[in-house]
DNA sequence: CTCCTTATTGATAATGAGTCTCAGAATTTA
DNA sequence: TAAATTCTGAGACTCATTATCAATAAGGAG
């Protein structure tokens, strides 16, 4: 699942080495399509029989960040969440308030506008957020 | 500038007492239409002769914000800022990655394509983020 | 106006996510 | 193998925000 060679170039770019504790959270990380926090990621690593302390958990976490070899995903609660869909396309989320589930929208035409009014000001665009806070169907019936 | 009755409104929904504290958080929000963190408010306000506490600001300000006088925005770096523009339209930001200046703009298309997305999904919208990270004219020609 | 009950305040401790430090461990290079 | 360099883990630290709690103030009742 996890591809190490996208590990191996990424920590080569940033003269770092490949070791086992980077690759035990480059694991985790490639082991769902969560949008897990750093302590749920460190916590699965150590379920999953490795031993990588916190520390390096976030600095490897930040190098891949850094990377794009995940993403990550501020929902205005404190804490930092990261997804591992870097080869799928573009997309924003959607969050219910209610049960935390995350999904998934693109919509091309608002990327265009955002394209559009970015132009009229004269400006560049560096990086979008777009969230949308909902109820979701399952939790608006209960 | 401030709208006393506003804030008397507010406070009484909640069950709140009216004191002079609340007022100056009130009207220190007022006073301009800054992009503040509540430790500049904070701040602010001692500079205008009150003399507030920092946990009397933040408590004010989540009633404020619980009550929509003002409004929370969260940048992503770690500390929330505050708006006061309660009678003015709907708005989304874009923020200057490089001086931290901050917009704000307004699309209708967009609008009603979020409107679109979370119909299709059948949710119920409570609240969205939109903000677009930008380098602004002034720090590319600098 | 005065007493009494209840809410508010301010100082400070606590929290919690994330970062920093540094000595010991591991790896790479000479 | 030795020397140099990078990594790691444990825990200290930071910083925004929240909680605690004794002292103070507000809003009635009489």
């Amino acid at each position: 699942m996890a591809n190490y060679d996208l590990l191996k170039q990424a920590l080569k770019k940033e003269g770092l080495r490949y070791t086992i504790q980077r690759q035990s959270v480059w694991d985790e990380l490639c082991a769902t399509d969560d949008h897990r926090d750093a302590e749920e990621i460190y916590m699965d690593i150590r379920q999953s029989g490795s031993d990588v302390s916190r520390a390096t958990v976030y600095r490897t976490i930040d190098v891949l960040v850094k990377n794009k070899l995940i993403r990550k995903l501020d929902l205005g609660d404190g804490r930092a969440r990261y997804e591992h869909k870097i080869d799928t396309a573009h997309h924003d989320h959607l969050i219910c308030v209610q049960c935390g589930k995350i999904e998934e929208f693109m919509d091309d035409l608002i990327e265009s506008r955002q394209d559009a009014i970015i132009k009229k000001h004269g400006y560049k665009l560096i990086r979008h957020i777009h969230q949308l806070f909902i109820i979701c169907d399952e939790c608006s019936t209960k």
